[in-house]
DNA sequence: TGAGAACTGTGACACAGCGCACAGTTCCGG
DNA sequence: CCGGAACTGTGCGCTGTGTCACAGTTCTCA
């Protein structure tokens, strides 16, 4: 759980990913790169459990993380994918908190962290990065109504169907104007993104491929009939 | 849906209630207070529907409003409420959305209104106004956050119990140290809040009052035993 | 003060999907 | 290259709750 020692180089490299300090100079962001330890963490393991509440941010650099709770009954919910760029944390002075919840690399990730006094001193004292900031949580906050509003739909279909839709056209990475997405995920973690189980998932799935609409792989679905998607979400 | 014309000194004491400008002093606040409207607005009316983008934000000063969707079966879902000195509104630039959203007057209320331009200019520029806009967001962050772990519980039982429990301790304003709290709802809106129907909900409250957790009136529920309800939802 | 709107109470029935059980397949590290 | 872990596929019974229908009660405002 230490910070693995790195040079100042990569320490440098990290925050030049961060969304947040997008605005700053070289010069700034090297001075911030002295108080921003960097870690490395590998594919499926925890980043952070509950009642660790250590007062950092943490800020993604490279990977892809995935926060998510238990439930009473030691079900999965899903709260949300961290894109490299963002950052998230427990940390009252921006509103952000993580209780009761769970980070866990979903690919090899690297991630900067920085501590409660730092951000007040230095993030939070400058209209630049405020501003980032604000945009940065704004954006959570909208994935996080539309997950909302994704758990509303009454049938395990239509919630399939917007989930996919959903994290197609936001996280997917391949070559613009294709009509393809691709979705990449496991049927649990599916299930606990749209509040279901993972059979239903797969059954709700098998059944969307029969008709052609998607095409599945072991830890993917590959959309191809998005208006059809978007039919069977209810639009 | 004009603004109503009303004297500055109740455009200044509708600023003056609000939350992002608790840093200001009166002149600066006076000085805003030119370019912000005030509308009033009476308990059950619409302030806003889908598809009226006009690029503004509101800060409500007095009375409550709550925000909702409609699901395509036209179902309600409930999207958070609004309290007094809090701001909402479609504006990308702080990455607020109301797409497809409708706000709803609760009780009578006040608000005023600031349009995208000033926003830019007068609330995007100032660290002070910055942080408590931050503040403002992570806080509707964490409820709807919260909302969504609500939504994830099984059982009406659980999900009612935990929306009871979490209302009552939010929004609750009697005397500070009293068991018995209370929560002016709807069993209609309690349903759209945990996703579930009227009918589950009214019966499962009268289970609870049955058993003591709670007191039933007209629009209203009194928190008797609050281990109780903790415990009913799974804590 | 009276009529209609808003809110609450309750029964009956069908069915989506949760939970369990088990099997087959693909991946990955040693 | 082998064994275990991770992931996917499928059958089946039980039950919570969505839905419809209707009645009773409390507000509100004209």
């Amino acid at each position: 759980m230490d910070a693995v020692p790195v040079s100042t180089s990569l320490r440098f490299q990290c925050l030049n990913a961060v969304e947040i300090f997008a605005d700053l100079t070289a010069a700034e962001l090297k001075a911030f790169s002295e108080v921003a330890p960097v870690k490395e963490i590998r594919a499926r393991e925890l980043l952070y459990s509950p009642h660790q509440s250590a007062e950092v941010i943490f800020m993604l650099s490279a990977g892809r993380v995935k926060l998510y709770h238990l439930t009473p009954d030691g079900n999965m919910l899903h709260r949300g994918f961290i894109q490299p760029g963002a950052m998230f944390g427990e940390m009252n002075v921006i509103g952000q908190t993580m209780l009761g919840c769970y980070v866990e690399a979903v690919e090899d990730s690297l991630i900067c962290v920085m501590y409660q006094a730092d951000v007040e001193r230095l993030l939070l004292n400058d209209v630049r990065i405020l501003r980032r900031i604000v945009n940065s949580i704004g954006q959570r906050l909208i994935d996080t109504e539309y997950q909302l509003y994704i758990m509303a739909l009454k049938t395990a279909l239509e919630r399939v169907a917007a989930a996919l839709l959903y994290m197609g056209l936001r996280y997917d990475q391949r070559t613009p104007g294709q009509e393809t997405l691709r979705v990449d995920i496991t049927h649990d973690d599916l299930a606990a993104i749209i509040g279901t189980n993972r059979e239903t998932v797969t059954r709700t799935l098998n059944e969307m491929q029969r008709e052609g609409t998607v095409k599945l792989g072991r830890g993917r679905v590959l959309l191809h009939d998005l208006r059809r998607l978007r039919e069977l979400s209810g639009q």
